[in-house]
DNA sequence: TTTGCTTTGACAAATATTGTCCAAAGATAA
DNA sequence: TTATCTTTGGACAATATTTGTCAAAGCAAA
């Protein structure tokens, strides 16, 4: 993941878009959305759907996986902003999806 | 396994009750919720709002800080658990934010 | 059996999200 | 300046999700 990790996913979107010097108008046809709601996605205002991540990815031609952890990554980060204990939730959280993983595994 | 940080929030209420010896009955009366309400808490089939943690940090005597670290990472956990990428997911949370609270601090 | 505890499903009411349109605001070029 | 293109924000109904509540059923002990 080269580009600025900090950009939030709407930020990032922005601007492999302005790179690629296309109007919302543009993208959010191949997208099969409204041009309103791309510009809400890319201002954080609105949910990117799986399926929109996954068109995002094949237009920008860069990794599905990648978006989607900039994506979900947002997503908690936003969840936890105002929390006082953000960061020993999701070391905790950590520890729990590696537990599972592991008893998935036996 | 009496404080196993693995437990799910809701095997953690569900232990604390059953150690003190109260029916749902009981407790889901000091919480003002409904008797099935409290069940599916304690199955993690419903939210437990801000209010009801607050109360049960009080009803069980322990820290309202800590309980909120079970439940939110709890809740962060089950987003992810299906995600192929869960880890770097969380990772990269922690990351963003503590860059907010970096920036926050300026 | 009765009694008390717990679980489940159903349901409407309340909330939140989605998709869409349109008008206004901004930006750019002539 | 005007004309044109882009972007934004508000409004709205349609959907989806969550909440609060109830009643019935399951379960175990006496």
């Amino acid at each position: 993941m080269s580009k600025n990790t900090n950009a939030s996913f709407g930020e990032y979107i922005r601007q492999l878009r302005e790179e690629s010097n296309l109007p919302l108008r543009k993208i959010a046809a191949e997208l099969d959305i409204d041009t309103s709601t791309l510009s809400k996605i890319e201002k954080n205002e609105r949910n990117a759907s799986e399926q929109i991540i996954e068109k995002l990815s094949v237009i920008f031609k860069i990794d599905k996986g990648d978006l989607k952890v900039r994506y979900l990554s947002d997503k908690i980060t936003y969840q936890l902003l105002e929390e006082e204990n953000g960061i020993e939730i999701l070391k905790l959280a950590e520890q729990k999806i590696k537990y599972h993983k592991q008893q998935h595994q036996l």
